[in-house]
DNA sequence: GCCGTTTTCGGCCCGACTGTTTTCAGTCG
């Protein structure tokens, strides 16, 4: 059993458990169990089949819980969940899924009207049985009706940070045309970085909230207003996607901006600090506790509000409450990796294979954006529907390239070089797609696996380590091969892959592009962990396809990287060291 | 269900908004 089957099992017990009314708090403990296994990369079994270690040494896994993890790895099941399910009917889950609606009302929904599927509860609204029912009017039942129909759309889901990015970048940009705004900033999920984003959040520091709610309210792409307040007020954007917005004044923007990015469980565990320390904070300032004069003592600033409860000012893409309180408090907070470090791309396609850019225009682009090298790593020929190169046509495009390079430093700065790659095909049967001698005069190998992806843990493994343990590969492409929202990662032990990568000087990507981020913040950090050096890649397939290593970089980021951590920070001549395989 | 430099029991972050109430529960973030 893998930890994300066990993690999901864990989410499926609180949920039901939140439905039946129970504690908040038990809810909460299985939530939290079931986000940090689905943290851990290696397999819980390892943890178990050790004799100096325990589950116990997980941070929010005591007794019950430990035992609860023994028999999910024993027997592959939990008696608790088949007891659960037994108590509560399926459509539930269908029913809790619907915006407004919580365990209470589901509760007594189900009580009092025949549910079997969320037409019936849709029928039951136009028949007005609903509005009837003690705690529920007119209005909650048009609410519930509507939003029926947004639980259903299947095109409803969160969206890739990048999509989200954009719709950022318009509303800022609208927002600023109102004289009643002072500052806006966006927070959430959008600021901490994520994969994927599931709403907006915006601050508005003004005076004026209600000149600033009227305008949010008047852009074009707003669909229609969800709640409408004094400082709050939430409308239901493009791809139905929901933007908060929030106004509050300048004294307390930090405080806001902090509460506002969360995510929740770091705010959880900051509060829970501050009120050890007598302290209170909420969205307006930090005030001492049983203090009924509410001066602010801290709020301006968001390092304000760390400064106050005796902690450096944490990086939004650590807030996750992952170890990075700990770390703040003892002042070793990671100075984490920027856009500006980076010097070099190393893999990206031309029109040799699937790009939509020559070698020539791709070098132009990367020379556009400060790059002072690129690896052009096209596809191998296995992959046929990209028209992958032979050995011949990639010697081909290596004469291009010195001509290419030649023509580059006869122009002068900015200089760029550009390396002669291959993204080489990890074949199903295992070995790659290319001879050694044609790899062996590459400057640099990417090798990644697209085809066979349906293979068993084992074959894709060995297929994997075998690749790493090549001579002449310096970096293993998309190392889970999933897309996020599209296709689950292959069935792979990373942790074998990670230690190998360490034992044989074999870089892993984290590849920026939105749809793949592998690997992830977890997996990035256990690789840096394990002593493996990482390389940022956008995989581009356009020219400005190269924009996305902005996206990897967060990623990274979120990861704890530091520049050091990730090789196409270094120059060209300390790429080429780090390279020489042991 | 977890946890402990006040605690092995009694806490567990904090507030906005809505709809239905008539002072507040439920939901959300």
């Amino acid at each position: 059993m893998t930890n994300a089957e066990i993690a999901s099992i864990f989410d499926h017990v609180a949920d039901l458990l939140e439905y039946q009314g129970s504690n908040v708090f038990r809810v909460r403990a299985y939530r939290n169990a079931a986000r940090l296994v689905q943290g851990i990369v290696e397999p819980l079994t390892s943890i178990r089949d050790a004799s100096d270690r325990s589950f116990l040494e997980l941070d929010g896994i005591g007794k019950d819980l430990a035992q609860k993890l023994e028999t999910l790895l024993d027997s592959g099941q939990l008696p608790m969940l088949k007891q659960l399910e037994e108590e509560v009917p399926k459509v539930v889950f269908d029913l809790m899924r619907v915006p407004g609606l919580g365990p209470k009302k589901v509760k007594l929904l189900m009580a009092s009207l025949e549910l079997e599927s969320l037409k019936d509860l849709e029928v039951a609204c136009q028949e007005g049985r609903v509005s009837l029912l003690k705690g529920f009017g007119e209005k909650t039942e048009q609410s519930i009706l509507s939003n029926i129909a947004f639980a259903q759309n299947p095109d409803n889901s969160r969206l890739l940070w990048d999509e989200a990015d954009q719709i950022v970048c318009l509303l800022i940009q609208w927002m600023k045309e109102c004289p009643a705004v002072q500052r806006i900033e966006a927070a959430g999920s959008w600021r901490r970085g994520r994969e994927t984003v599931g709403d907006i959040d915006l601050l508005v520091e003004s005076r004026k909230p209600n000149e600033v709610m009227d305008h949010f309210l008047a852009w074009e792409h707003t669909d229609h207003s969800i709640v409408r307040g004094d400082t709050k007020t939430s409308i239901r954007g493009p791809h139905g996607i929901q933007v908060d917005m929030r106004v509050v004044e300048k004294k307390s923007f930090g405080a806001a901006w902090q509460y506002f990015t969360g995510s929740k469980e770091h705010n959880i565990r900051l509060r829970s600090r501050a009120k050890k320390l007598g302290l209170s904070i909420n969205e307006y300032g930090v005030t001492e506790l049983n203090q009924t004069d509410g001066k602010i003592l801290a709020g301006k600033s968001e390092k304000d509000i760390y400064k106050a409860v005796g902690l450096d000012w944490i990086p939004p893409e650590l807030r996750e409450d992952r170890g990075e309180f700990e770390l703040s408090e003892n002042g070793e907070l990671p100075k984490l990796i920027t856009l500006t470090d980076i010097c070099g791309d190393l893999h990206m396609h031309t029109t040799a294979t699937d790009g939509e850019a020559t070698l020539a225009e791709m070098a132009a682009a990367a020379v556009d954006r400060g790059l002072s090298y690129i690896a052009i790593t096209d596809h191998s020929k296995r992959v046929t529907m990209a028209r992958g190169l032979d050995a011949k046509r990639l010697y081909e495009q290596w004469e291009e390239i010195d001509c290419l390079n030649e023509s580059l430093a006869r122009d002068g700065s900015p200089s760029l070089v550009v390396l002669k790659g291959i993204e080489v095909d990890i074949l199903e049967k295992g070995g790659l797609d290319l001879p050694d001698d044609v790899l062996s005069h590459a400057d640099w190998v990417v090798a990644s696996l697209h085809y066979g992806q349906q293979q068993s843990q084992e074959q894709i493994t060995d297929r994997l380590l075998d690749a790493i343990c090549h001579p002449y590969v310096n970096c293993i492409g998309h190392p889970t091969g999933r897309l996020i929202n599209r296709r689950p990662a292959y069935k792979v032990d990373l942790q074998r892959v990670i230690d190998a990568a360490a034992e044989n000087t074999t870089c892993l990507e984290i590849n920026a592009n939105p749809w793949r981020l592998d690997l992830d913040d977890h997996l990035s950090a256990a690789a840096k962990e394990a002593g493996v050096k990482l390389a940022i890649s956008t995989d581009a397939h356009t020219t400005t396809g190269l924009d996305v290593m902005r996206c990897g970089i967060l990623q990274a980021r979120r990861a704890g990287l530091e520049a050091g951590d990730v090789v196409n920070t270094r120059p060209l001549s300390a790429l080429k060291e780090i390279l020489q395989k042991t």
